[in-house]
DNA sequence: GCCGTTTTCGGCCCGACTGTTTTCAGTCG
């Protein structure tokens, strides 16, 4: 994947505000990374990377804040960041300093933080010794064994960089969720296997179900005799590449695809994790892959307090601990102990003070907070939620009884009508939505009025035949009607009244991705004025590492169609379940929710299997802080009808 | 750079591992 390059935003137009929030945030972050190559205060750099974090998950409009002078007021945003945010809005003119960090800083440096033991310290080193200023030219003088003389580095130094280039070569970017998970519930349950261990729990990003997983982490609970003979059972497993380091209590391993193969089959999954995984898709593995994992094994009564902070975030973690020192608790991976009783212990031996805790839900406990599921753990007001008994009862994946977005042989689809339909009433569905595509796609077969018309009236017979049987299932008939130039949707209006829903979405990625971020916006809010518009298809049209999305202010179109589910006419925004989209991100569900903007999560299945997609929705649903009433999906196939109607 | 019923300076989460070191810096999560 290409390094998104850094660079400073032009000016839009020819008055303010001349920068989105958007991209505000993301210049913030950009100039984190280039304090952080600059050698700054490590908290400075942390204000800025937190200032981001806040401008990009906020719902108020920064440019109100702005003009009412009440960005100070937004924690985590200060004196400093506001008055320069402000200057920027305002006048189209970044900070000098930001622009000189910009202008000073290799993009070659940058890359090179990706490189595993690599941080900015021993770049700056590098580059001020031998002016290296691209990964090509620090492989250059690490092969010529230049950098093994160097005080404080060495031979095994070398290596490791030499080894590190090589890494990141072979695979610098993060994994989805779909595979990561399938990596690593194999690893978990391989490892559960091992005598003597008493649990093995997939940790990390995998276990809060972020969109891309960047490595593995599992934590194993045993007694303290065994683990030894774990570890290293643990290390003789199939499918390790490579060892990258072993301690007593902490093993960093490199999995590959063979961790899938020998006599491991997929009878040892339980049917539910294969299920989850999405069963038997094992063939898309692809054989080169690899992904890092890290097994930590501890002893049963510090297993929660490991299980919570290897799931983390950091971000959450962070607040926790302030939350531990706030009650005079000191909170590690390996207790949360009185600070009075542990004085100058630390770790494990201060943990022997540790108060009790059989499972997670007893730290938070401790904390006064209610348990917060993995998911929500990001720092996103998931704690003073937890504190206050707000958190919400997130939606699960028995709740959903339908979804809107599938397709059929009648387009691009691998199953008819007849078998989607079968496949959806086998999951437990009651009602299952088919939108084809429109004909102007003509690479996904779209199809033609008279077609679409034709399956519509099929699809009403099927439904009176249901109705007779007592059945309690039925389709309902939509289309994919691609976003043609001007915000027009396409079939002609009287085509599109005759259907119960219209899925409007961008498949014309060249033309919206050269355009801005306003014009985008512009277009798009034109596409929710159509009165047919209703449900926005993938709304960004990113593909996890594949392809950005199209610059857009989804903020501003959410606020749009805010106001017509406000008055009384449903736009609900989709949350494409593929694993290759999850889009609507879910940092924007809790936003849609939050302006009552019912989401729709949809699998976008082009085949029986596809339909499984719905569980990657629903786990970003879920990340999202979305609730069954938050979601179409959990109504019955009378108050879908009913719902889209208006 | 942010923050403050211990406030406008002096803190800012905590620990493990690695490789270089005779007590620690850098990196990572």
């Amino acid at each position: 994947m290409a390094q998104s390059t850094f660079t400073l935003p032009k000016p839009r137009g020819d008055a303010a505000p001349y920068f989105s929030r958007n991209q505000v945030s993301k210049v913030l972050h950009q100039v984190g990374v280039l304090l952080e190559l600059d050698g700054a205060n490590v908290f400075r750099i942390r204000s800025y990377q937190n200032g981001s974090r806040t401008l990009g998950t906020m719902n108020q409009d920064l440019w109100e804040l702005v003009q009412t002078k009440e960005l100070i007021n937004i924690k985590g945003i200060g004196k400093g960041l506001a008055s320069a945010i402000s200057e920027a809005m305002s006048t189209g003119l970044w900070p000098e300093d930001w622009v000189r960090l910009h202008e000073d800083t290799a993009p070659g440096l940058i890359e090179m933080l990706g490189i595993p033991g690599m941080g900015p310290k021993k770049i700056q080193r590098l580059n001020q010794e031998f002016g290296v200023e691209s990964i090509a030219e620090l492989k250059e003088v690490a092969e010529d064994g230049k950098i093994a003389p160097l005080s404080g580095f060495g031979a095994k130094s070398q290596q490791k960089i030499l080894d590190g280039i090589e890494l990141l070569a072979r695979f610098r970017s993060r994994r989805r969720l779909d595979i990561g998970l399938m990596y690593g519930l194999a690893f978990e349950s391989r490892i559960s296997e091992i005598k003597n261990v008493k649990s093995a729990t997939l940790a990390g990003s995998a276990r809060r179900r972020k969109s891309t997983i960047g490595d593995l982490d599992i934590v194993v609970s045993a007694e303290s005799e065994h683990h030894a003979q774990i570890s290293k059972e643990v290390l003789s497993l199939p499918g390790i590449a490579d060892v990258k380091g072993a301690g007593d209590s902490k093993i960093s391993l490199i999995l590959d695809t063979s961790l899938f193969m020998e006599e491991f089959t997929v009878g040892h999954i339980d049917k539910n994790v294969l299920d989850a995984i999405g069963g038997a898709e094992y063939e898309q593995l692809e054989s080169g892959g690899t992904i890092d994992a890290q097994i930590r094994i501890v002893e049963p009564h510090v297993e929660p307090f490991t299980l919570a902070y290897f799931t983390g975030s950091k971000e959450h973690n962070i607040v926790m601990r302030q939350k531990a020192i706030e009650k005079g608790l000191t909170l590690s991976e390996w207790g949360l102990s009185p600070q009075d009783k542990i004085g100058d212990l630390k770790g494990e031996a201060a943990a022997k003070f540790s108060l009790p805790a059989v499972e997670e839900s007893d730290i938070y406990k401790h904390l006064g907070m209610e348990y917060v599921e993995p998911e929500l753990r990001e720092d996103l007001g998931e704690i003073s939620a937890a504190q206050s008994g707000l958190l919400p009862n997130l939606i699960t994946l028995n709740q959903i009884k339908g979804s809107l977005h599938n397709h059929t042989t009648l387009s691009d689809g691998e199953a008819s009508l007849e078998e989607m339909a079968h496949a959806a009433r086998g999951m437990g569905w009651e009602w299952l939505g088919i939108a084809d595509h429109s004909p102007t796609l003509k690479i996904a077969n779209g199809a033609s009025a008279d077609d679409l018309l034709e399956q519509g009236a099929k699809i009403k017979r099927y439904n009176s035949e249901w109705e007779e049987q007592g059945v309690d299932f039925r389709l309902i008939h939509g289309v994919e009607s691609d976003i043609l130039a001007g915000g027009k949707l396409d079939h002609p209006d009287e085509v599109l009244e005759q259907l119960d829903y219209v899925v409007a979405s961008v498949h014309a990625m060249t033309k919206w991705r050269a355009r801005s971020e306003f014009e985008n916006t512009e277009e798009m809010c034109k596409v929710i004025d159509h009165p047919s518009t209703t449900i926005l298809g993938h709304p960004t049209g990113r593909i996890l590492q594949g392809r950005d999305g199209y610059e857009i202010d989804l903020q501003a179109v959410l606020e749009h169609m805010a106001d017509y589910n406000a008055n009384g006419k449903l736009k609900a925004v989709e949350l494409n379940a593929s694993p290759y989209r999850l889009d609507l991100d879910w940092k924007f569900c809790k936003r849609a929710k939050d302006l009552g903007v019912p989401v729709i999560i949809n699998p976008d299945a082009h085949s029986i299997s596809g339909l499984n997609d719905i569980r990657f929705g629903v786990m970003n649903a879920r990340k999202g802080w979305l609730e069954s009433s938050d979601v179409l999906n959990s109504l019955d196939h009378n108050e879908i009808f009913e719902i889209l109607a208006k």
